[in-house]
RNA sequence: GCCCCUGUGGCGGAAUUGGUAGACGCGCUGGAUUCAAAAUCCAGUUCCUUCGGGAGUGGGGGUUCGAUUCCCCCCGGGGGUACCA
């Protein structure tokens, strides 16, 4: 009966998947908790150990919940549809739905080898039609609704045609990208085709031309999140402005709603933050410049309406669609270079050359409606065709890049603000005596704001407004593996949700996964399937990943449901995510989108919860060491290549080094700062890599030839935390960790590392310690194959032992403190070892205890106590006052605030009491002695401080 | 630049509403056991010290009887975001 994880693991996991113990009945007689995990997109390369961080913390809490009363929903899929197993297909022929499969069996495999208790008959998988029939399904929907701003909801596109042939467009308060407003005569006199084009502008999911990112490697339109620097996040390829007609949701019709929901969830505060920031809400004024010798008015948006004296001129994005009209003639030349300048420059030039100014003059002026003064009309750079509404109003005395650009330009400049009173604020801050404004004079800026809009408005100059910097993103993308858009059109070309009964659009098999080329997608090639039934074509994009995951936690909640979603009575039952946790890498985009999939749901009555994930956690990342070997650019003699360890290479900085990734498994001392290659580690190197057979190997001590004589040598490499990935040969498999410590320990171990929302470099440096303890909490119960726990009545400190842990235990488990609470057990065992305790009524309550943590031997235990059924469903135990209370308390007495001894003291000692014990001491004596006592401060149960 | 987070022994990290700084673990030192090693057990481990004590939670200042905790300024590390009008 020793303690052997392997045997004790393969047994209760057997048991508990031929038992269901981890099943969930939809009991509504028990409150229900539900607990989510970000599911995992299945790569290739499995599961790495930074990855059940969270799980591992879920599961606990799960348990916990469970135990103590709760129906808890804890359920575990996979985000199947993407691009690396695409790619992947393209590479090696494997289709997508193979690989998928397979990765995702290895997945449940590991995940089931840490002991989770995922409930897997709830189990979802993107990719499935019986489960993407339901996102194509929503899809749908989203087609069919438009914004009303005045229920400030999503209505039936069928209640939107009503009002256009009753009122035309002017009858409707709606989230619209309509450029024209219209009668209800013009409206019935429009065509389909024209009609079509007209509710497009209103539709929830539509369709739109816009400028994507089109990534000619990739054969993709790519997110802007999925850019960095310009190139492909993945691989790292160059990306392209290109006009295509895509698909779009209309999420800036919930910008204010996605906003104001964020007061009603408990998130950190840095993710909200980050999803304000994202949105980008700013208060300011919509405002109409006349333009000399025309009829048209541009139109600007401005957070400062209070300067708009000092608006000396205006700047056009060179995108902009009236540079055309407004260039005079003179200026043709001019702006025809500017533009073309402009176009050939890369996001890359733009981004990196902000600080540079470019515009030119289009020849044309507009009015400023409060000073009646001629102000030129420019085009520049700086001025962003997609943020507001493309046109700036330019008020260079208070802007740094306007102040810029007029000063290059040599464009007047009027002071509208004295910021004398206020010495160091910069130009944007929003502080100031107004100057030079007329009857804004004299006012603060604050106050300004209100005045010049209330001005606006009286004069029909514009309004005020609210401007969000988030956009419609466009849900295209050229690519086979995702959902198929449930979007047939017709013969004149105008797209048609398909209905409930010819849903799931099914993926068409292929082995040919090329994209078709023009921005197609390899669908585009499939005629037979584009051409399914006579006078209708399918759309062939396909939806992004994104699309799957924004509501698959609905889904777990009847995940096998053929006739709905999800049945009404179950949502209603589990209502939302109690307890989220995944990383911060979906801090916008996933979690945005379910954000506005669940408001949209509740908009159609689908949910009846505002906020699909109440509290949410973000678990940080376990990151990797990076270890590196310097590889000298320069080759020595008949092409050798020479490498050279850390302190060499940095006592040579003119000669250029490359930085070659090491696997981890050769370096000796991983993870520390002077982690090193010896000898073997070498041979195991060039074997590994035999490009670099034959090679040199010079530390400052020693130089090595592989395949020459044996050397003394340690080559000490360069170590960098970074990411855990397969290209740095730096990934730590949970298995083996499993494998040698048992998943208890591994569990443990993960969760005594710090607190769970910290990312740190994974070691393994401490994990003994977890191993240690585990095998002394198993002898507490059993010694030289016997169980040794006694009947007998627990003496008061073993009662105080256990509910003091009891106690910590639970409260660290609520405020999702792991570490404190492993913690805890660790104290707790070490006293009753000190005490030589093996009592029934102590161990069985901490068995109970420790089950969440210790899932495995917990359950091992509780069976050799002959407890019934698994101890997984035992009620957690409940911590007893009674217990922890002391007659006296070790009081620490301070002088002037520094301690200076420590007295037992009676718990209920009033204050004077404890004063005279206090001053009684010897060692206080010595300290007061000559000095006048001032004041005695007593805080019960804490501590005595006096003042001399 | 702006926003958010963060800084405590050799290391990972503890510390309720401000109340004994360094819990717990690793590592290290000494000892026991052993032919020896591993494992295990016991003791010690913030730094300085003339052994009285002194200093100490990134640095400087402040509030307080008392500050890791609250306020102000500065520095370092991490993340997000950006010609956003």
């Amino acid at each position: 009966m020793d303690y052997n994880t392997a045997e004790i693991e393969s047994r209760w996991k057997k048991y508990w998947s031929e038992n269901n113990t981890y099943q969930v009945s939809d009991d509504t007689s028990k409150p229900k908790y539900y607990v989510l995990d970000m599911f995992p997109y299945p790569s290739g390369a499995g599961l790495h150990v930074g990855h059940p961080l969270g799980y591992i913390a879920t599961d606990i809490f799960s348990r916990y919940k469970r135990q103590s009363g709760f129906n808890v929903l804890h359920p575990m899929g996979f985000d199947a549809f993407g691009l690396p197993a695409e790619t992947y297909a393209i590479q090696t022929g494997v289709h997508p739905a193979k690989s998928t499969n397979d990765n995702i069996k290895k997945y449940i495999e590991q995940l089931s080898n840490i002991g989770f208790n995922y409930d897997w008959s709830r189990s979802v998988k993107t990719c499935d039609p019986s489960y993407y029939k339901w996102t194509q399904w929503i899809f749908t929907q989203l087609f069919d609704h438009y914004y009303d701003k005045d229920k400030d909801k999503a209505v039936s596109i069928n209640k939107l045609i009503q009002k256009f042939e009753i009122g035309g467009s002017f009858s409707v308060n709606a989230a619209h990208a309509l450029e024209e407003d219209f009668s209800a005569e013009e409206w019935k006199s429009f065509s389909d085709v024209e009609k079509n084009e007209i509710l497009m502008q209103f539709r929830l999911a539509y369709q739109k031309i816009g400028y994507v990112n089109w990534c000619e490697a990739l054969g993709t339109v790519l997110a802007n999140d999925q850019i960095k620097d310009g190139l492909s996040d993945r691989g790292g390829h160059p990306v392209e402005k290109r006009a295509m007609k895509q698909w779009a949701l209309r999420i800036t019709a919930y910008a204010e709603r996605l906003l104001n929901g964020l007061d009603l969830v408990d998130w950190s505060e840095s993710l909200k933050a980050m999803q304000r920031n994202w949105i980008g809400r700013s208060e300011g004024a919509q405002v109409f410049f006349n333009i000399e010798n025309n009829d048209k008015k541009i139109e600007v948006f401005t957070t400062r309406p209070d300067t708009i004296f000092g608006a000396t001129y205006m700047v056009l994005a060179p995108e902009h669609d009236w540079v055309e009209e407004l260039t005079t003639s003179d200026q043709k030349d001019k702006i025809d270079t500017y533009i073309s300048y402009v176009n050939s420059r890369s996001e890359i030039e733009r981004m990196s050359e902000v600080k540079e100014v470019t515009g030119e003059f289009t020849g044309s002026y507009a009015i400023n409606p409060f000073t009646n003064e001629r102000i030129p009309i420019w085009i520049g750079e700086y001025v962003l065709k997609d943020y507001g509404t493309g046109a700036i109003m330019a008020v260079p005395s208070d802007d740094d890049r306007d102040k810029a650009f007029a000063t290059k330009f040599e464009l007047p400049i009027i002071d509208v603000v004295d910021k004398t009173d206020y010495p160091g604020a910069s130009l944007k801050d929003k502080v100031g005596k107004m100057i030079n404004s007329d009857f804004l004079n004299g006012m603060e800026v604050k106050e300004a704001i209100t005045a010049a809009i209330k001005a606006i408005e009286e004069k029909q100059l514009g309004a005020g407004k609210v401007n969000f910097k988030m956009r419609d993103t466009n849900f295209s993308r050229q690519r086979y593996w995702g959902e198929p858009f449930p979007i047939r059109y017709n013969e004149q070309g105008i797209a048609e949700a398909l209905t409930l009964d010819q849903l799931p659009l099914m993926l068409p098999d292929t082995d040919d996964f090329q994209p078709a080329g023009g921005g197609k997608s390899p669908l585009a090639r499939n005629t037979e399937w584009i051409n399914e039934e006579a006078g209708y074509t399918r759309e062939t994009d396909t939806m992004p990943a994104v699309a799957g995951s924004s509501w698959y936690f609905l889904r777990y909640m009847d995940a096998n449901n053929p006739n709905e979603l999800a049945s009404k009575e179950k949502i209603e039952y589990w209502d939302s995510v109690d307890l989220y946790v995944g990383g911060t890498e979906h801090a916008v985009s996933h979690l945005l989108y379910s954000r506005l999939w669940h408001k949209f749901l509740f908009d159609i009555g689908i949910v009846s919860s505002r906020e699909p994930f109440k509290k949410l956690i973000n678990q940080g990342m376990i990151q990797g060491v990076i270890e590196f070997i310097y590889l000298q650019k320069e080759k020595g003699e008949g092409g050798q290549n020479i490498f050279v360890s850390q302190e060499v290479a940095q006592s040579n900085p003119d000669i250029e080094y490359a930085m070659i990734p090491v696997h981890i498994d050769f370096i000796s001392s991983y993870g520390s700062k002077d982690s090193y290659l010896d000898l073997e580690g070498l041979k195991k190197f060039t074997k590994w890599w035999p490009s670099y057979k034959g090679a040199k190997f010079v530390s400052s001590t020693a130089t090595y030839t592989d395949g020459g004589e044996d050397v003394d040598i340690n080559m000490v490499t360069k170590s960098e935390v970074g990411k855990m990935s397969k290209r740095y040969y730096n990934v730590v498999n949970p298995d083996d960790m499993v494998e040698q410590y048992g998943a208890d320990c591994f569990r443990m171990y993960e969760m005594f590392l710090g607190p769970i929302e910290q990312s740190k470099p994974w070691d393994t440096n401490g994990i003994d310690g977890v191993s240690k303890f585990l095998r002394k909490f198993w002898n507490l119960f059993v010694s030289e194959n016997q169980l040794i726990v006694e009947d007998g009545t627990p003496s008061a400190e073993e009662m105080k032992v256990l509910h003091s842990t009891i106690k910590k235990v639970s409260e660290d488990i609520e405020k999702f403190s792991f570490n404190t609470a492993v913690s805890a057990f660790m104290v707790c065992v070490n006293e009753l070892r000190a005490l030589k305790c093996h009592k029934k009524l102590v161990l069985t309550p901490l068995v109970k205890l420790l089950a969440p943590f210790a899932p495995f031997l917990s359950e091992e235990l509780w069976n050799k106590l002959e407890g019934e059924g698994s101890i997984h469903h035992q009620e957690y135990p409940k911590f007893d006052e009674s217990y922890l209370k002391e007659d006296s308390i070790e009081y620490p007495i301070s002088i002037n605030g520094k301690k200076r001894a420590s007295a037992m003291i009676p718990t209920d000692a009033t204050k004077d009491e404890a004063e005279a014990i206090a001053l009684g001491l010897e060692t206080i004596q010595k300290w007061i002695e000559g000095k006048e006592i001032r004041k005695v401060i007593f805080v019960p149960k804490r501590m005595i401080n006096i003042v001399v």
